[in-house]
DNA sequence: GATCTTTACTTCGATCGCCGAGATATCAGG
DNA sequence: CCTGATATCTCGGCGATCGAAGTAAAGATC
């Protein structure tokens, strides 16, 4: 099993490059571009979502929303359900942007994969999909990682 | 074969995230934790060659270095067949600490993966490298990308 | 229905990290 | 040697991020 998470390790690695390169030709931040990809297929977000998500506090969502909004890729409209809040949308410019950076990132994906099965495929796409849940919810209970860093020191 | 590129998207912005609490809990970077854990696997490197893998320049490189020298997780060492370059090293205070955050996240993956076949696994390890050096490649070749960016937009 | 707590987002001040450009040292070739 | 290329580091400046405080609305309690 140390195996896959060798190999991913060096896929996360290859990543951090890929989308640094990718979001510096578009004139944005990596986070932003995560942003935006995610909108599309997501739908409408609240901006403390995007920030578990990405991984930041909510106050730099609230920049990177800026950004965005200035560049005419997302708008803030008000939820009607709850005002305190706000609901983030693609533009239909934002929409053509993310549209393409996630072609680009599908096509990519599409040739490292190869000539897969089919059936292989599909195993593959509900691993990772588990994997996504599992390390989303672990990244969420920080006590849970410190105590098992420690375990891993005594071991 | 999009379905692969969603879900390893997803898995991506879990792994932002994800690595983002770790670095946190060990008073580290992103950056550096994953500088600390390819050298566990890959041995001594030169500072050009870890800047290209995490996606940063030769100059951010330098300063995680210092971070991390000064914490005592690596050393430099001159690099006796060529002096211009140096190579960087774990200390066994820094083994101990790669270690450590190389089996958390390896056993974050084996709960993610679950209990898939071993013909499957296999196959699944096969895929992760041939993506990772796909992607290892297509970012450092920007001029690529960029057209590639410009043909999804006319079509 | 008044108050109190919680939740959601933003603003602000300050810090930290990153980049680009220039400097230094070394190598390789003529 | 001398020149051009390579590897790293230093420095100055900019931009992004964070923590904490501020505003506003929803929900709970009585």
């Amino acid at each position: 099993m140390s195996e896959i998470a060798v190999r991913l390790k060096d896929v996360l690695a290859a990543s951090d490059a890929y989308r640094q390169t990718v979001a510096r030709l578009v004139g944005l931040g990596v986070p932003e571009t995560t942003i935006l990809v995610h909108l599309l297929h997501a739908g409408p977000r609240r901006p403390s979502t995007l920030a578990r998500r990405v991984g930041v506090t909510p106050a730099s969502v609230t920049a990177q929303l800026d950004r965005l909004e200035l560049a005419g890729h997302v708008v803030r409209r008000s939820n009607p359900r709850d005002r305190r809040s706000v609901l983030v949308d693609l533009t239909d410019q934002g929409r053509d942007l993310a549209g393409r950076l996630f072609a680009l990132f599908d096509r990519d994906v599409a040739t490292g994969v190869g000539d897969a099965d089919p059936a292989t495929t599909a195993e593959l796409g509900r691993i990772l999909e588990h994997l996504s849940r599992r390390l989303d919810e672990r990244a969420r209970d920080t006590h849970a990682i410190a105590a098992d860093l420690e375990e891993s020191g005594r071991r």
